[in-house]
DNA sequence: ATTATCTATAGATCTATAGATAATGC
DNA sequence: ATTATCTATAGATCTATAGATAATGC
């Protein structure tokens, strides 16, 4: 029995149609909109509890500061990204060329598909302290993935270890980079976009007979 | 008669060895520094002043505020690539296919060579505001000159037009995007980067064959 | 009793201005 | 007289805490 029933604790001080979020996950969103768009420091706690509906002072009964919001934020953007990675790691059965693909489309489609723009996040240069080295940690992760898939495809197999590393590098560049693409012009449409990046990614690497299809490598 | 000869005006509370640069140019030099650390918002008036040796007050003598720094900053970061496009789409000596090579490469020299790393300016959410419209503006123009170039390539001609705008979109994000990679690893010699990423850039165009040798195309 | 929220506010900034001061230049 | 700088500070925040309040649940 959830059906709009009153719920407990006092109640707020502006009404607004239910959202049917709780509380925590208002202000989450809150968070990245304004995060993204003006940036962190710039963001105040009074900005995003009374976007999320709240009183400013309301925030600190969910989170402990700004930073655990934005902590929360990275968290729970890289990690998706990271599963699949390690889904397409121990995947046996399609080729190096076509998992590497995979990863960059859906982790474009990740990054730049939601309705805030959360891979704006990475952009900011407070993310950089040592408070998000979990972030970081997980990222790096991330990395090695690509790595890893790059070093299987065939082009990569036939390229020197520093020059491969470099290719990985660059690639990651280049996912990171659309995010900026598409923060300057969020109205494209992400899906086409992403696998476009994924074809960019496999001409950077040196595969670009594996991404021709339209759709990507089978 | 300049050599070390005293200076008018109050002298400063905090003697320094004299950098040789002058005072607007120190606290520019300043901001740029910690605006690409710390971002804009976080980065104080008094931060950006004592680091340039001088009082929070004394900035005030120079620039208007914050934003005028940071607008000075974007003007005189756009302005020298956007001197080369424009050298380079008059130039009818080399093939597209150099010149955009040539335009990439040392668009991220520029953009991670200084000492500090000017291209990281760029990534801040705060650069989006209407108050720097006039960094937009150049940007474009800059993007329209990365556009004609590719057009001009034997694989970009082969291309229909809105196939051939998005890899322009894909080669500009991917310059963006090494700005970051350089950011979280300032240390890799910058040179052999630049020329590695247009390189990558070429094979993003299609016309991988040309950026085959060591140095980029003749 | 528990919960979710509120109001009020102390303390710590941060920006931008006002006005003083310590040099050189004439 | 001019210049570059300083000190001092008003006014406007912004964060985080303390403690009150208005619901439901038992």
């Amino acid at each position: 029995m959830v059906t709009t029933g009153r719920r407990v604790g006092r109640p707020r001080a502006e009404q607004r149609p239910d959202s049917g979020l709780s509380a925590p996950e208002e202000l989450l969103r809150a968070a990245a909109e304004l995060f993204t768009t003006h940036g962190y420091a710039a963001t105040t706690t009074r900005a995003v509890a009374e976007r999320a509906g709240l009183r400013q002072a309301t925030m600190y009964h969910y989170f402990g500061g700004k930073e655990d919001l934005l902590a929360a934020l990275l968290e729970s953007t890289v990690r998706p990204s990271l599963e699949l990675a390690r889904e397409l790691l121990a995947d046996q059965e399609r080729s190096a060329e076509a998992r590497l693909w995979e990863l960059c489309r859906s982790d474009v489609e990740l990054l730049c598909g939601g309705p805030h723009n959360l891979g704006g996040l990475y952009l900011l240069p407070e993310v950089r302290v040592d408070r998000f080295d979990g972030f970081h940690r997980v990222r790096a992760e991330l990395k090695e993935a690509y790595g890893a898939l790059l070093a299987a495809t065939g082009a990569g197999a036939a390229l020197a270890s520093d020059e491969a590393a470099l290719r990985t590098d660059l690639v990651f560049g280049l996912i990171e980079g659309v995010i900026l693409v598409h923060r300057s012009d969020p109205e494209r449409p992400v899906a086409a976009f992403a696998a476009a990046t994924a074809d960019a990614a496999l001409r950077i690497v040196g595969a670009a007979g594996a991404a021709g299809g339209a759709g990507g490598p089978a």
